[in-house]
DNA sequence: AATTTTTCCAACCGCGCGCTT
DNA sequence: CAAGCGCGCGGTTGGAAAAAT
């Protein structure tokens, strides 16, 4: 599905990435980090360039990426954002945990766009999977996958379903928010949602606030590695401010 | 079964921005 | 201020796999 490995005249390798060079340069970034992507590859010992290194990092190696496999949760936040931002691809993958930039732009140009094309002249509105069994009502609970975007992203709560059974997907699977939490999160119907999709939707709301719950909850930093399989790059950080202020992390918010 | 066409994703490419000298 | 460098972003492409003929 990739193009073959090859040298080009300067001696840089191209092409499909092979197993070696992905346990190298995973060794190497895991050890020292990638402060300079140009240098890295020869430190390392790859005869890749540097940005061929960064790229297969961020969108295969690192740690907690999700390939394939959309939930209807990012589909939908994937299909709002770029109504908002357009071609942003960064921007929305930053509302993604795990997604890289790449892989989103991929699936919208393979899966969304087409799918949204043929949407037109109807509603707009994705058709929903029904959860649990609720099956053959007109309004569903939309049960998120990703408990953290339950918390950070309009992800929870009631929508209206079009239709219970024309769903391609096979990744759904459900999280009981239990009616206390959904009740917390307060974010009301897909209906209502003007507000939420028309505010920007950076990466930061969703942090904000998840980043709270990863302070308030994570106990030790084993918890930490749970949580950032979704916000990793914060929850490092939120460890780091949890062993400097431990008082705050155990205060409700 | 063989061939052609389509799909889709990993990887490449060029541009622009921000930082440093 | 200008030049050089490194990085990140978004558009595009190559080609294997899947689907269609």
């Amino acid at each position: 599905m990739t193009r073959g490995p090859y040298y080009d005249k300067n001696g840089t390798k191209r092409g499909a990435w092979s197993k070696e060079e992905d346990e190298r340069l995973r060794a190497y970034v895991e050890r020292y980090g990638h402060s300079n992507w140009r240098q890295l590859p020869k430190q390392a010992g790859l005869s890749r360039c540097g940005k061929s290194c960064r790229l297969r990092w961020l969108n295969y190696l690192r740690p907690h990426v999700k390939r394939g496999n959309y939930t209807r949760e990012e589909d939908e936040i994937i299909i709002k954002l770029h109504e908002l931002h357009g071609n942003k691809w960064s921007l929305i993958a930053g509302s993604l945990p795990g997604r890289s930039d790449n892989e989103v732009k991929n699936h919208w140009h393979s899966h969304l766009k087409k799918q949204l094309e043929n949407n037109r002249g109807g509603k707009s509105e994705l058709k929903m999977k029904p959860s649990g069994t609720c099956g053959g009502e007109t309004t569903k609970h939309f049960e998120p996958e990703n408990p953290l975007l339950g918390f950070g992203a309009a992800s929870s709560g009631n929508i209206i379903s079009e239709s219970s059974s024309s769903s391609s997907y096979n990744s759904f699977s459900t999280f009981d928010f239990g009616e206390e939490n959904v009740a917390n999160a307060a974010w009301g119907t897909f209906e209502e949602f003007g507000d939420f999709w028309t505010q920007p939707f950076v990466p930061e709301n969703i942090y904000e606030q998840d980043s709270y719950y990863i302070l308030n909850h994570a106990a030790n930093e084993a918890d930490v590695d749970v949580y950032s399989s979704y916000l990793f790059d914060n929850a490092e950080f939120l460890y780091q401010v949890m062993q400097e202020f431990p008082e705050d992390a155990t205060k409700d918010i």
